[in-house]
DNA sequence: ATTTTTGCATCACAAAATACTATCAAAATG
DNA sequence: CATTTTGATAGTATTTTGTGATGCAAAAAT
């Protein structure tokens, strides 16, 4: 039994097909069928059902699988010491942020991160959190950015900063003379809202639903940015809540329709989240001290409210 | 980097040696030597500093060590798990025992265990305490049975059964008379106890503590075996302490003279222990199974107050 | 101080394992 | 029914792992 073994085993019970699964580890098929032949044959098992379509995991292989699994990050992990202890910075890293946070976040420590450490390539994917969960349980990602708390056994969190929600008020509603406004102050049914699978837009139900029920009538619109939820506030047709950093590259004539919160605010947990098995911690934590260093300066603490990003059956 | 490389380092780490690192590997020493080689030249280090005699880890070396340590029991894992959806229950399983509980338990039990479990070899070991837990967490052992609790972050307890110390009284003792006698009725000092490094020896010395202090005059024999210190004791020269299932084979002129404590008798705590790496468990839950079921007709259950096994510092 | 022993490295070569190309057979697809 | 997809197999090339013989330096013994 080799580890090469094992990753076969691994990517044919990820793709469900040997031949995909031969190519994602750059080795013909039939290299890839015997070597999984011949671990069968050495344990004397059979870890796949080919009689099914697609290829299923037996019983017994999908234990080996799993256990396959903690090998092989062990292994990975090796490396991983090796590098750590010669201090090397580099190599791919693969992040995932939620969209709510990429296009203010990013901005700010990309650059910088880059050029404090040259040689890691950064592959960046924007995902929702759900899918972040998947993808870091399955080695795809080696961490991302989202909401938390995620409250997932297997993945570990690192919090980076608290981001207050805070109000925009169109000019004509009600609350717009206030100077700071209240969660009571809220309609859950005026405000507008991201599309379904936005944590962002999860935490805005829990913060409301504290107060009122949501009432499934009149009209809810939905959108995937917020630029859009403005647009639309500024129409007459409703609120919206906009996440702290969003709202610094508003327009000047955009900013006076701004209300913050009352202490404690209510805000979200933003957090560096990674698998359990902790790979590639050298990079995990450069991120970490990166963001840590851009965003001291653009968030004041302040005395907030952490709204769970989780969304409640 | 294979998993075969990773037992040659492990077997090169564990025996300062090639040569008798390469033989325990059964392979010559020019293939370990080899392998190890390319496992360095993979990693681009040095896993061990060859000028020392004998040779030692480097620092990364002994990181690496730790860590293949992990991978290589992970690996062994699959073919227990294997073994375990099979219902097959056979093969080396090394037992160790310390000696206060090996002449009374194993006999108990052995020959019924071989019966039941034919293709298991088992390879019992008598060893103290300390030895055992060295060898548990370096594999030499699957399992052992000691008195716990252990307190040893790596290592897993099952409770067998819980066995009370009973006293030995010479006739022309003072606590003869008595029915059933009280720890405060002990002196410290006219207890005859078994040599250092028993584990029975210190849980008695914790359990007379509570009392008095121990003074170091007069004399203190420390013998081996039971039997010596039972003819100590008759020969005048204080009194001691046996566990529970020794007593049961004593001469019935040597009967009269137990004395049992009265409730809550101080008792030790006998456990099946093993390495957290849980390999085997099988024939750990046969063994257990076993146990229990000799056990239970011999040992009825009381009122008991459990003394720690440690060396108190 | 010389010899012997110990212990790892190296070389040349054998055996085994791994991978590739080409091809086949069965099942799924159209 | 022809076509495509997908895994198995055969034969061969390449790479890896292993062996015995040997070298060489340092430690131990005489």
């Amino acid at each position: 039994m080799t580890i090469t073994q094992l990753q076969y085993v691994l990517a044919v019970a990820e793709h469900k097909n040997f031949t995909l699964a031969a190519e994602k580890c750059f080795v013909t098929q039939p290299t890839l069928s015997m070597q999984i032949q011949k671990i069968e044959e050495e344990l004397n098992i059979l870890i796949f059902d080919r009689s099914k379509k697609p290829i299923q995991l037996t019983d017994i292989g999908q234990k080996i699988v799993n256990q396959a699994k903690n090998i092989v990050n062990e292994a990975d992990r090796i490396k991983d010491i090796v590098e750590q202890q010669k201090g090397f910075i580099g190599g791919e890293f693969r992040l995932g942020i939620i969209p709510t946070i990429m296009p203010t976040l990013l901005p700010m420590f990309l650059n910088n991160f880059i050029k404090k450490y040259p040689k890691v390539k950064l592959l960046i994917e924007e995902l929702n959190t759900d899918e972040i969960i998947v993808k870091l349980k399955n080695g795809h990602l080696n961490a991302a950015i989202a909401a938390t708390p995620l409250e997932d056994e297997k993945i570990k969190e690192i919090v980076l900063y608290f981001e207050p929600f805070v109000a925009y008020i169109p000019e004509h509603h009600s609350s717009f003379q206030k100077e700071e406004i209240e969660v009571s102050d809220l309609n859950i049914n005026e405000i507008l809202l991201l599309q379904d699978g936005h944590c962002f837009r999860d935490g805005i139900l829990n913060l409301c639903k504290n107060g009122t029920d949501i009432e499934q009538n009149n009209f809810q619109i939905q959108s995937g940015s917020f630029e859009t939820l403005i647009k639309l506030a500024d129409e007459g047709l409703g609120t919206t809540l906009l996440p702290y950093l969003h709202t610094m590259d508003l327009k000047d004539s955009d900013k006076l329709k701004l209300r913050n919160f009352k202490e404690p605010k209510p805000a979200r947990e933003v957090s560096l989240i990674y698998p359990k098995s902790e790979l590639k911690m050298q990079i995990i934590d450069a991120l970490r001290s990166t963001i840590a260093g851009v965003v001291k300066g653009a968030i004041v603490f302040q005395n907030v409210q952490i709204i769970s990003p989780l969304q409640k059956k």
